[in-house]
DNA sequence: ATGGTCGATAGTCGA
């Protein structure tokens, strides 16, 4: 089975860029979408269903903002929108889906770029999930994280780490909650199979951050201890250009 | 230290 995470920045954009072309290539079997940026009505649904995927998708209240979206080539078991014990739904970063007893989590986590308002909002958004996961570990075994994590875990993870160590995404509490997750029950697909540096997921629209790779490595895709030892691979894509992220995959036997 | 770019929207805001 294989998984793939991308942050398409304006799934309406992506589209216009080969995203639909891009998906009727079957590129995995299950893929996690982040940052929508629709209202329900307005995802091309019919248009991806066409591709041959199934769309479930939880938008933000905010019309044009954030926004996730599972799409997979066989319906799941069961659709989660959002997290039922939060108070902060309205942003539309969380959806899941059960296929079996695989849990796939797909998350938008919040970005702390536009001020220290949000950076508070992105810690607290942190800490009810690292509670949300602990608490779906006690009853799945089987559990993939994709998303958007808006952190890069190590120096290795980021193309100029002096630079950024005060800047958020980067922050050591954000690296520390990274390090909590892969210290208690977590695995960094990713890292299994890739070590070296210079990998990312992210670049900066501004000057030419791309072409001169000065990116970040900020999604993810994270699955349970048991299911280490049926991972297959793990890569990024980064010359697919749909978006200001690439997509990741990851493979596993099930 | 500053400005540079997008997407979605109709304000600029958020990334």
């Amino acid at each position: 089975m294989r998984i793939i995470t991308y942050n398409v920045n304006g799934i309406r954009a992506a589209i216009k860029k080969g995203f639909l072309e891009w998906l009727s290539t079957n590129p995995a079997d299950i893929i996690c979408v982040q940052e929508i940026k629709a209202n329900e009505e307005d995802v091309p649904k019919a248009a991806i269903e066409a591709t041959g995927y199934h769309v479930y998708s939880y938008s933000a209240q905010k019309k044009g903002y954030s926004g996730v979206a599972i799409l997979c080539r066989t319906k799941p078991t069961e659709v989660i929108y959002g997290n039922e014990h939060s108070q902060s739904n309205a942003e539309g970063r969380l959806i899941c889906a059960l296929f079996g007893d695989l849990y796939v989590v797909n998350a938008y986590f919040p970005s702390g770029t536009s001020g220290e308002e949000r950076q508070t909002y992105k810690y607290q958004w942190l800490s009810e999930f690292y509670a949300y996961i602990q608490e779906l570990h006690k009853k799945h075994s089987k559990i993939v994280i994709c998303g958007d994590y808006n952190i890069c875990h190590k120096a290795i993870d980021i193309h100029d780490p002096v630079r950024n160590q005060n800047y958020t995404g980067f922050l050591p509490e954000e690296r520390a909650w990274m390090e909590q997750l892969f210290t208690t029950g977590f695995v960094d697909t990713f890292r299994e199979f890739n070590k070296e540096p210079h990998q990312y997921t992210w670049w900066s629209q501004l000057g030419q951050a791309r072409a001169n790779n000065k990116g970040w490595r900020i999604d993810y895709i994270s699955v349970s201890e048991p299911l280490r030892a049926n991972l297959r691979g793990a890569a990024i894509y980064p010359t697919i250009v749909h978006s200001d992220h690439c997509p990741m995959y990851m493979e596993m036997e099930l």
